[in-house]
DNA sequence: ACCTGAACACCGTTCAAGT
DNA sequence: ACCTGAACACCGTTCAAGT
């Protein structure tokens, strides 16, 4: 069968979620695949870019929360889904454009109907983030409380504002 | 000149500082050590144990904020104590026994010393050092901005208890 | 006790060649 | 255009040997 995009990102993907991300070499990964080590540099140029298309095919996995409930409600749906979905990616590969872009979008609209200016926005969206991706899978009340006293802080500015 | 665990730690970071993380190989760190390379494994089992006592050393140099002020300046500090220190570690490994206890210690004492019950002030604490630990070291600005709105949540669930 | 030296089983990536 | 195959310069780590 050909090789494509497609197909190696999906093979890398069964081997982290099997082996962890030590386990993937872009030598194993070409074995998995049945084909030569260099088979796979025809479509991604180097490990370092392959990586990234992993982290953004993560990324596009979110599924954005839709406008009808509060704010607060939108944000934590989006926050949620983002951490289960980024959460184990390696360090540092957690904001690959066009897809992050795609989730900052998300977050920033849902901020500024709720109230905040351009700058606020922009720096209560990056807090929620970062907050958010230091919390793994399996940690849902740890991640709810905090994320809770967080939203309270902003949600007490918009009211200071009013 | 003989070798020890410090000066082969203090070799790590010069070289980690110097190169990055991906700079450092336990083979290079031993060449500039001047030695062969097995010879650091006399002094750490694997990598991993000079990575965790990597981490280790990093926690030591967080200095602890005199109780003077009030809980939030202190925990102000902490943070941003910790946040510079352990900003830079590769993923996962920022938690490390004792020092990583120490530090924990610390921020569960403010917490309990500002009224929070022994499970809140744990949840409390996991969600700060979580989003501390989400900002590089430069980030001045944006991490602040979510510490005070974090902080106000946590105030307001203390006024609400009194 | 502490360091050496060779060896093993891996890496990512280049390059020239095949089809 | 797409894959092969050998090669290069690295890894972490084991093991037996030296001092």
């Amino acid at each position: 069968m050909r090789l494509s995009r497609e197909r190696i990102l999906e093979a890398a993907l069964e081997l982290v979620e099997h082996d962890g991300w030590n386990g993937l070499s872009m030598r194993r990964l070409a074995q998995e695949l049945d084909v030569w080590p260099m088979a796979v540099y025809r479509y991604f140029r180097d490990k370092d870019e392959l990586l990234e298309a992993m982290a953004e095919a993560a990324a596009e996995r979110v599924s954005l929360p839709s406008a009808r409930g509060s704010w607060r409600t939108q944000m934590q749906k989006l926050l949620d889904e983002s951490r289960r979905a980024l959460g184990g990616q390696p360090a540092s590969r957690a904001l690959p454009a066009p897809a992050g872009r795609r989730l900052s979008e998300a977050g920033l609209g849902i901020l500024r109907d709720a109230g905040l200016d351009e700058q606020d926005a922009a720096r209560a969206w990056r807090a929620l983030f970062a907050y958010a991706l230091g919390f793994a899978e399996d940690e849902d009340a740890e991640f709810e409380f905090g994320l809770e006293c967080l939203l309270d802080g902003l949600e007490a500015r918009l009211a200071a504002r009013a």
